[in-house]
DNA sequence: CTTCGTGCAAAAAATTTGCATCCGT
DNA sequence: ACGGATGCAAATTTTTTGCACGAAG
């Protein structure tokens, strides 16, 4: 797989019609430097402010809701917070264990599609991509429980 | 697998000291109708107020906080909206793929876990639970896009 | 009777939207 | 120029919290 850069998701979204804004930029830019990490809308937002001041919230919102949309991030939510966003397709392509107390999370490195795929599509469906996460409790916290 | 039905939802939550109170049951019984399906907190308050009356919308979110954290419903988010819910464990252990336009789903069978589980423990984190979701187009969308 | 759970009301947080204007192509 | 993208401000929607009271074990 291709290592996932800049230049790829810029390409991604002039094929479909996408322009590229400075701001649009900053924010690919904020998810990039969080490669392999999960990150929280607000965070995006702040990031993004450092690299170009004055980018809008719903700025944000509508660039992730399009990235998403794209299958260039995922989404997800931990422990009833906020929504959080990582890249998908990254460099190394992986997953995560997250726990269920403090948040803390670590990557898998393996790949539950590697084995899978065949008789899916048969419901009808056309597989994009994917999301594998484990939960469960970290050492610190499981010694709490 | 042991079915998932009330009595052991009831069983678990008694074990870790928590209450039976009808609100409580309604809830529990709102999930279980929807075995197999996801649910939004809002349907949930919908149902369960059927089922008694005057259920306050934070009494189900407690509830389902509750729930999650005891591992009894995954939540997730598609599209943006909100947070939606569903057992687990149920009584056919399943997962989803997941329309990314229309956010229509339809159940996996197979199971990543079976052939992994093994290093994972490793990363100092205790597994308790996961979750796999596929992301794609059903074939309505899929002509449209 | 002790602890947990609930309803109510209010607040906070997160997310979305309309609109006029601006900017990339 | 054209059409998509943005900022601003306001509205929605979702979720959380404090508190006094009621109910379960």
């Amino acid at each position: 797989m291709r290592v996932i850069d800049k230049s790829i998701i810029e390409e991604k979204l002039k094929a479909n019609n996408y322009k590229m804004t400075p701001q649009r930029r900053a924010i690919i830019e904020a998810l990039l430097e969080h490669r392999g990490r999960f990150i929280a809308a607000g965070e995006i937002h702040l990031k993004t402010l450092s690299r170009h001041r004055g980018t809008d919230f719903s700025t944000v919102y509508r660039n992730l809701e399009i990235l998403e949309k794209m299958g260039i991030i995922h989404k997800t939510s931990i422990r009833g917070g906020a929504a959080i966003y990582e890249l998908v397709c990254d460099y190394s392509h992986h997953h995560h264990i997250i726990c269920k107390e403090c948040g803390k999370t670590a990557i898998i490195n393996a790949c539950p599609m590697e084995h899978l795929i065949e008789n899916i599509e048969d419901k009808g469906f056309t597989v994009t991509d994917h999301k594998f996460e484990l939960y469960g409790y970290c050492s610190k916290c499981y010694k709490k429980c």
